[in-house]
DNA sequence: GTTGACATACGACAGAGATCGTACTATGGT
DNA sequence: ACCATAGTACGATCTCTGTCGTATGTCAAC
C-alpha cells in the first residue's frame, strides 16, 4: 500500500525512490523484490528502458480506494455504508471545512445517482 | 470477519452454530481452529462451562468497525475521511434513507464533536 | 459397561507475504 | 581494458493464515 501511495504522488519511479521515500526501514532489496512482485500481479507496470528499471502504478488511485472501500463495507458493515461513514467519523477528527466538502458530496451524489 | 459478524449478530454461541451460519463451505474444524486462534489472541472469549465451548466476541462491533475505518482512511485515503466516503459512495447503490442518516450523523457530529 | 454421536485438541501442510543475503550484470570513469 | 558502483535476479527463511485429517475425550442411552 505504501508502495502505491508513493507511485501515485510521484508518478513513475524507480526503486531506489521509493526506498528513499519509504518510511520503513527496510532493506533495498526488499522493496525491489516487493515491487517485482506487484509487477507480476499486475499491480504496477514496469518499463526496463532505463538503467534502472521505472515502475508505475497499473491502476488509478480512484478504482483502487473505490475497490477497498466497497471490500471493508462488505466484509465489515453489513454493506452499511452509513456505518463506515459512522466509523470514519468517529476514529478521528475531521475538520469543518471537510465536513462541509463531504456534505457537497452527498449533494452531487443524489443528484447524480437517480 | 465473518465469524464475528456472526457473534455480533446472535451473541456468545457455539463453534457448530458459527460453523452451520456461514456462507463459507468449509469443513467444521477449520472453524474451531480458527475460533480457537481467535480466542489465543484474544478476539473471542470462551466459556467451557458447557459440553460444547461457547465463545463469544471480546470488542465491540462499533469499536471494531472504528479500528478498521481508521487504519483503512491512515493507509489507503491519506487521512482524508472525505475520500472514503467518496469511496464508499462510489463503489455501491446508497439509498436515499441511508442518505438521510448519513446527513443527520454529520449534523450530530459537528454538534457533539467541536 | 459399551457404544455411537459429537466435541475438542493437535499436528501437518500449502500458499502468501515480508525480509534479506548473495550472486550476477551492466555502466561509466580512469 | 579494468574496476568500483549501483542495479537486478534469485532463492532461503520466517511468520501467518486457512485448511484439514486424525486422535482423543465425554456423555447419554441402551
Amino acid at each position: 500500500m505504501e508502495i502505491l501511495n508513493i507511485l501515485w504522488a510521484r508518478g513513475p519511479s524507480t526503486v531506489r525512490d521509493v526506498h528513499t521515500l519509504s518510511s520503513k526501514d527496510t532493506g533495498y532489496t526488499t522493496v525491489l523484490k516487493q515491487m517485482q512482485v506487484m509487477a507480476e500481479k499486475g499491480l504496477l507496470e514496469r518499463s526496463e528502458q532505463f538503467r534502472s528499471h521505472v515502475y508505475g502504478p497499473r491502476i488509478a488511485k480512484e478504482q483502487t480506494q473505490q475497490r477497498l472501500a466497497r471490500n471493508l463495507v462488505q466484509r465489515a458493515f453489513d454493506g452499511s455504508a452509513k456505518d463506515l461513514v459512522l466509523g470514519a467519523l468517529s476514529s478521528q477528527k475531521v475538520s469543518a471545512a471537510e465536513l462541509k466538502e463531504i456534505r457537497e458530496l452527498l449533494d452531487k451524489y443524489e443528484k447524480g445517482a437517480r
